[in-house]
RNA sequence: GCGCCCGUAGCUCAACUGGAUAGAGCAUUUGAUUUCGGCUCAAAAGGUUAAGGGUUCGAAUCCUUUCGGGCGCACCA
């Protein structure tokens, strides 16, 4: 057992001990969590509990009191070198040397597979789904980035995954993209240069693909355009795959919107929600920021949503009887739903944020069994150059796009920078920064730390014959470094599982950083004592540093490979 | 106008979801090393966690007011 659920586990049996002793009951332990943490300073020992703070108020007793009853009994145990009672009520723990090479070596045992113990679960995370009516912008990438690291982390921890891409081919966006192609096409027929009318997308993007269809199929009228719309979806998703494919992201369907919304579907839905009187035909009210003038009432299928604490009943249909997108994301959800999934997990960009309410209330009403539905909103990406914020507008088709940001400053650094702050921050992205090949930029920094570790173990080609055949002990690993190491090490699992509870692949970079700290800190006390090298001239002293240094460089590659991020063996 | 999110060192970010003296990395200062003022290493300094009030053993974290920034609020997605 590692040294969380090791501690957790010993401290909880005290507890129980302590309140049977004192005829009290035990049923807040279920509702109560403590903490067992490594110390955030030397002096605090090995690890740290906050148990007795916790707890005291169920015993009636002050943390302080219930913190030494505590240490009384955890002093019994072998490896306990020291237990210290500080102030409020803190318990902190030294553990001997033997025990971290214990630690160690259980370590080594799992061999990469830790049981989590979870439930499985059955999760569906829609990412990305982007528009499909241009390339991929770094808003996208974020979105598409966080949600394939937390789809790895999730699988990791044991639950079923299934990636889903849900592709908006119905509606408005796709006629007006027609519309735009159709436009461009004309002008080539014509071989004129006419302006854009402002109701179409912009971009020059879109004029290329005009010129493919245009070339590809030898068009001859602007009819013949009309039965090649699928093909133009067709270019666009394939360009939308391969920068996926790009970012090493592969889902696993991708859903059609148009396939989702059949006119079956939204008749039966539409007539649920009717039923179960969640819906009626009616006016919406003006929306506060829209001044009279511009506010036409019109009669159309509205969901009433301002039931469930949203501001205005939101409409389901338009007034021309097409569904809004609201009633055909419905439609895919419950669909989800139908599929058995039992979490839902949605990573939206933040400008979404307005629909989360009455999805999540629409959702609610429909479906009466148990289920999880969580909206991840991802706040906004800057791109900054040279201190500048670039100033970009989807709006006028001037954007720059994920694959210009990947040829600038590759896939990795994308990837961990996206991944490294949390959703709810916006993100200064600084391509000069993020392009540096030094410790000032934390991918390379931990890459470097496996690269390190790997240069350092291709040399002694002896001593690592012998430790693949067993031959090694641990004693000898007994620097303070060398705690740290082990203690990080150990911790890995427990980073990973509280990054899939709390959905929050950050705490994954900032570990993979931290741990390759303290490594090329270990490394650098040979610069200074050469007795602290990691190869020296006792061969049992060598083996065991390898051994560390094998370990570091395994969890590296691991939390890297999670985050799909590459551990380069030389650099 | 209303709603939500954010505000932490000069800058970019952490803080194990309510725990100890709020931590890192840049930048700054000092020292060591280097036949390099640039590389590396070490140390120091840097904070009323935007501001006020509240909740409790304990608040950056929860509640409340104010200020500042972002996003959203018919249809479109």
């Amino acid at each position: 057992m590692l040294f969380q659920e090791y501690l957790k586990k010993e401290i909880f049996e005290i507890v129980i001990k302590l309140l049977e002793k004192m005829n009290l009951e035990s049923d807040f332990l279920e509702k109560h969590f403590f903490n067992v943490e490594i110390s955030q300073k030397q002096n605090f020992g090995d690890l740290s509990s906050n148990v007795a703070l916790v707890f005291s108020k169920f015993f009636k007793i002050s943390p302080e009191k219930l913190a030494e009853l505590i240490s009384i009994e955890l002093r019994k145990d072998k490896y306990v070198l020291k237990v210290e009672v500080i102030k409020p009520g803190f318990i902190n723990i030294f553990f001997s040397n033997l025990f971290w090479q214990n630690q160690l070596s259980q370590f080594i045992k799992l061999d990469g597979s830790y049981n989590y113990n979870l439930k499985t679960k059955s999760i569906c995370i829609e990412f990305v789904s982007a528009n499909p009516t241009g390339l991929m912008h770094i808003g996208h990438a974020r979105g598409a980035v966080l949600g394939d690291a937390m789809s790895s982390v999730l699988q990791e921890v044991g639950h079923n995954i299934t990636k889903e891409y849900y592709i908006n081919d119905a509606g408005e966006q796709i006629k007006k993209l027609n519309k735009t192609i159709l436009f461009h096409v004309e002008n080539l027929l014509e071989d004129s240069e006419n302006p854009l009318p402002d109701d179409l997308y912009p971009g020059e993007y879109l004029k290329n693909i005009a010129k493919k269809i245009f070339n590809k199929f030898a068009l001859k009228k602007s009819s013949e355009l009309k039965e090649k719309e699928e093909k133009i979806l067709e270019i666009i998703l394939s360009d939308i795959k391969k920068d996926l494919v790009d970012l090493n992201i592969n889902h696993d369907n991708f859903v059609s919107e148009k396939s989702i919304s059949s006119s079956d579907n939204i008749k039966k839905l539409k007539n649920k929600l009717l039923e179960l009187k969640l819906a009626y035909y009616g006016f919406q009210e003006k929306p506060k920021n829209i001044s009279s003038e511009d506010w036409e009432q019109k009669e159309q299928l509205l969901f009433c949503s301002k039931k469930f604490g949203d501001d205005s009943d939101r409409a389901l249909m338009k007034p021309s009887g097409e569904v809004t997108y609201f009633m055909s994301d419905l439609l895919y959800h419950t669909d989800k739903i139908k599929r058995k999934f039992e979490i839902l997990i949605n990573i939206w960009g933040v400008d979404h944020f307005g629909y989360v309410k009455r999805l999540k209330s629409a959702l609610s009403q429909l479906i009466k069994h148990d289920y999880i539905f969580d909206i991840k909103l991802t706040s906004l990406v800057n791109l900054i150059k040279k201190g500048e914020k670039l100033k970009m507008s989807k709006r006028k088709g001037d954007y720059i796009t994920m694959r210009e940001v990947i040829k600038e400053v590759g896939v990795d650094a994308l990837r961990f920078m996206m991944i490294s702050r949390n959703a709810d921050k916006t993100i200064d992205f600084d391509f000069d920064s993020l392009k540096i090949k030094n410790k000032d930029n934390p991918v390379f920094y931990v890459q470097y730390a496996y690269a390190r570790c790997m240069s350092i173990l291709e040399i002694p080609k002896k001593e690592i014959k012998e430790i693949e055949k067993g031959e090694y002990k641990l004693d000898y690993l007994i620097l303070h470094e060398e705690k740290m190491l082990i203690k990080y090490i150990c911790n890995f699992y427990n980073v990973i599982k509280n990054s899939a509870e709390y959905f929050e692949p950050h705490r994954i970079t900032n570990y993979l950083y931290d741990l390759s700290k303290t490594f090329h800190n270990y490394w650098g006390l040979g610069n200074i004592d050469n007795k602290n090298k990691i190869i020296t001239d006792n061969n049992d002293l060598t083996k065991s540093r390898l051994i560390l240094v094998k370990v570091v460089s395994m969890t590296l590659n691991k939390g890297l490979s999670l985050l799909k991020i590459s551990s380069p063996k030389s650099m």
